[in-house]
This record gives C-alpha cells, sequence and structure tokens, in this order.
DNA sequence: CGCGCATTTGAGGACTGTCAACTTCCGTGG
DNA sequence: CCACGGAAGTTGACAGTCCTCAAATGCGCG
C-alpha cells in the first residue's frame, strides 16, 4: 500500500481512534485496487474475505431472488461493505457492483477480527459502523412499508436538496432505472411518480430536477427524522455530512 | 438484581466471553422488571438511556409514519433491543411493545459503553450482535422487496415448521394482525393468502396451520438461504438455534 | 346467553407491475 | 457534419396485487 493511501484510510471514521500498532496490524495485507465501472465485486452468497472500505467511486449492493433483482443500498465514499459479514465471517448476503471507476480498499478480514480483538476502541468503532448501518436499513424498512412509491421520491428529492446547496435544483446521482429500484418501484413507475409531482411543482429533464414549490413538496413528502436521515426541523436546511452519507447509500448513520 | 437474575444474565451471548469484572461493570445499575403485555417500553423518537435485555416474553418493534404503523420485528428471548441506539447514544427508531408478560433486563447505556471502551472482547460481542441484527433487516428487506405476500407468507409458514418438530402441523405464534403487518400486509390479505395457500395443502384452523403438501408449498415458496435463515438443504429439516431466533424476531442472525 | 373482539368474506378502487410502442439521448462511424 | 444504432426513458393499455370499507361470521369471556 502507498504512503499517500495510508494516509487516506488513517482518515476512515472506523480508524480513528485506534492505537498506531494497532493500525499496522489491521492493514497488514491491505492493499488499494481499482474497478472498471460495471464490476461485480463480490455475489451474494460468497465466502467474505475482506473487508472492503470505498475510497472514490460508488458502489451498488443488490439482492436477488427468483429472477428478480433490486438495488438495496448505494454507497459512496468513505464507507464500509460487508463488514457484518466479516465482523460473523460469513457469507455474504448482498452483491455488490461498481457503478462507476471505484477506488477501493481490501483489508483481509481476519486483520479487522485481530485488531477489534487487540483494540476495544477499534472494535467500539467497528460497533458504531454497524449500529449506523442497522438504523440506516430499519430507516429504508420504515420507507418501503410506510409509504406508496410517489411519496418515496418526494422524500428522496428532499433529501437530496438538503445535502446540496438548499437550492430549487438537485441534481439525480444515478441513472433512472437504479434510482427506481433502489426506490423499491419499476422505472416506468419512477416516470409516473415523476409526472404527479408536477402538481408539487416538480419538473424533470434528465437528471436535472427543478422543485419549484417546496412546500407543496413537503405537504405531500411528510418527511420524518425518523425515518430520512437529514435534519428537516422548522424548514431549515441541514446539508451536513450525515445526511451526505444518507444520501448517498439511502440508509446509513453516521456514529456519534 | 437478585443472584439467580444474574446467573441467567451470565449465560447470555454477549455476556459470554465477557472477563467478570467488566461483567460487574456492565451489570452496575441494571435491574430485572416485569411488564404486563400490551406495555409501551418505549416510543421511536425517545432517548434511550437503557439497553434492553429480553428473557421472557414477546416483543413487538414498530414504526409509524403518518396516522399507519408496520411491525418491524418480533422478539423473543433472549434478545437485546435497541442495542444500536444505545451504542450511537441516540434516540431510537422505532417503539417497542410488549406482546405478552415480559422479563426484561435494563442495563444503563453508560454502563454498556464503559464496558465495551473496557473489554475488547465485550465490544466485539456487541459487533457481533450488531452484525446478526443488521443482516435480520437486509433479510426482511429482501423478503419484502423481492417476494408478494403470499410467498411472504409460504415461506414464514415453512421457516415456523423447521424450528418446530419439522411435522406437519405448526402453531403460528402472534394475533393474525400482528402476522399480517410483520408480513407487510392488511389483516384481510392475510386471510386471502392464507385461502390462496390452500392449493398447497395449507389449512388453517385459528392459530393451528396444517401443511399437507410441503412439495407443492415449496415450490411456491423458493425458500432462500440468502433471506430465510433457517438452512433449507435438500428437504433436510434443520431446526436449530438460528431458525428459533429467525423466527423469534424474523430476522436476526446468530452470531457465528 | 350476549357482548366484544378478532377474523373472514365480498365489492370496489387505488396502487403497482408488465408488455409493447414510441421518443429521446448519446456515442459511433461514415 | 450528419446518419445510424442502441440504450435509456417515457407513455399507454391492461392485468395483477393490494388496500379500504362494509358486512357477516366465529370465538372467548363475563
Amino acid at each position: 500500500m502507498r504512503a499517500s493511501d495510508i494516509d487516506r484510510v488513517r482518515e476512515l471514521p472506523i480508524f480513528a481512534d485506534v492505537a498506531p500498532e494497532i493500525f499496522r496490524v489491521a492493514t497488514a495485507g491491505a492493499h488499494v485496487q481499482r474497478f472498471p465501472a460495471g464490476t461485480m465485486l463480490l455475489l451474494e452468497g460468497d465466502p467474505v474475505d475482506f473487508l472492503y472500505v470505498l475510497l472514490e467511486g460508488q458502489v451498488e449492493l443488490h439482492g436477488t431472488w427468483n429472477d428478480h433483482d433490486t438495488v438495496m443500498t448505494i454507497l459512496r465514499p468513505v464507507s464500509t461493505l460487508i463488514l457484518a459479514a466479516v465482523v460473523l465471517d460469513t457469507a455474504a448476503l448482498m452483491s455488490a457492483r461498481t457503478l462507476e471507476r471505484c477506488e477501493i480498499l481490501m483489508i483481509p478480514g481476519d486483520a479487522i477480527r485481530t485488531a477489534m480483538r487487540l483494540d476495544s476502541h477499534f472494535a467500539m468503532a467497528v460497533s458504531r459502523d454497524l449500529a449506523g448501518s442497522y438504523r440506516g436499513v430499519v430507516r429504508n424498512m420504515k420507507n418501503i412499508k410506510l409509504r406508496n412509491s410517489t411519496e418515496r421520491l418526494a422524500n428522496y428529492l428532499l433529501a437530496l436538496r438538503a445535502v446540496g446547496d438548499g437550492g430549487s435544483i438537485v441534481r439525480l446521482h444515478h441513472e433512472k432505472r437504479v434510482l427506481a429500484s433502489l426506490l423499491g418501484m419499476t422505472p416506468e413507475n419512477l416516470s409516473r411518480s415523476f409526472a404527479a409531482l408536477n402538481k408539487c411543482g416538480v419538473a424533470v429533464q434528465g437528471s436535472v430536477v427543478t422543485l419549484s414549490n417546496i412546500a407543496a413538496l413537503e405537504h405531500l413528502a411528510k418527511p420524518d427524522p425518523l425515518i430520512d436521515n437529514y435534519a428537516p426541523r422548522g424548514g431549515e436546511i441541514v446539508g451536513d455530512a450525515d445526511a451526505e452519507i444518507w444520501l448517498s447509500e439511502h440508509g446509513r448513520e453516521k456514529p456519534r
């Protein structure tokens, strides 16, 4: 691993409080690897030998059953992948695919587990990461079970706005069919949901969305801090790092 | 806390590897409390001061939005509640309600976090619990997004059978409307899904369900080890502790 | 026995998925 | 520079799934 990579890795939340010697243990045998867009990093059911840390690019986690598949989450830097499977030393439940060219740190699972055993602060950092991920999926689940597709889209757009400049124009980060699957609908219905949001001042042109009536959109969306991981308090916009992380993967909470 | 309680707590997976002095730290200020059925233990959005460990009875975790609510999971002994919120020292995302008379161990959140800082083995146990919970929700999410309601019910019944004696008669653990919400449908549609499963040899009488054609049921259900947390390999029945835990909360994985 | 509650059944409508045709966008190559 | 091909996105028609409301049935307990 190059020195510049080591510096970057050292900054990761998961390594923030770790003692230098433990950091060396954890990153022993680690290496940074680059992947082109569209690469399958791992298939669901695969045994997991490495912890992946996404440093650059976007990665999609998806699940498959009976010839259907669904995007479970989309990760953006800096995020860990399959940490839960590494901790339990078991098979992955989701497949991972790069959506863009990616730069990924790969750390042997053994090294992670050893470092956890040696350093309680590292083990706590892992716990916080996992706790955030858990709460992210729970938010996602509430979103899916309690809202219909148009409401999910409306909230997604409001979240996009919150992490952006808070202006009335937002850019979609993903292809529409990927977004549709992430939001639990078909591409066709995503189109129709966008059309339905016209009456709330939503206009779409390619990946650029204009929100000209936030009040109407919020009235339909009814954002909720216990589902949407940004802080929509009193109409004030809070575009903090939490929200950035939320949007990127639609559901991981930042520790602390 | 009574001596008999301490012995029981000592057996919990989360305390298995913990040094005696750390165990005392963790359980300092802890106490066992009994609650009648139907008690709201906490409301979503509440700050979390205690880790709850369910020792007896059933607890439902549910979420609410816009006058709707949905059962997210149902816990049976021995399970931790809101461990993620305790680790992050933040508000609960779900409400908790007892479904029966319950016996619950309450441990101050501070004590948990202190014990994690002092003992890497305890922190690892917390990580494993969280990792299992995370994977449980992921399974749940795949179940909801990839299957329709009848398929979810069919798989639920097969899972019930797998944890029971493997015979053709299973007992439902919950009221049907609770089960319906857990499976992401209305009570009316649960009835209709049961009716639809008649042709697969499913007969219902109150809480007793007879499965007289497992092959047909499996053909419809298409159980998958990456969604359903029991091991349906080659028609062999594996009623292990993992599966018990799965059913109880419909989605927590047992560490290791 | 009768009341209250859970469950079931039916009818209708809302939401969502599927299929097919069409349009738009974009990169390639003539 | 423009034509072309392919993929992505949109639209319409239709069907399947699911929800809502209302009424009927069944069950348990006082």
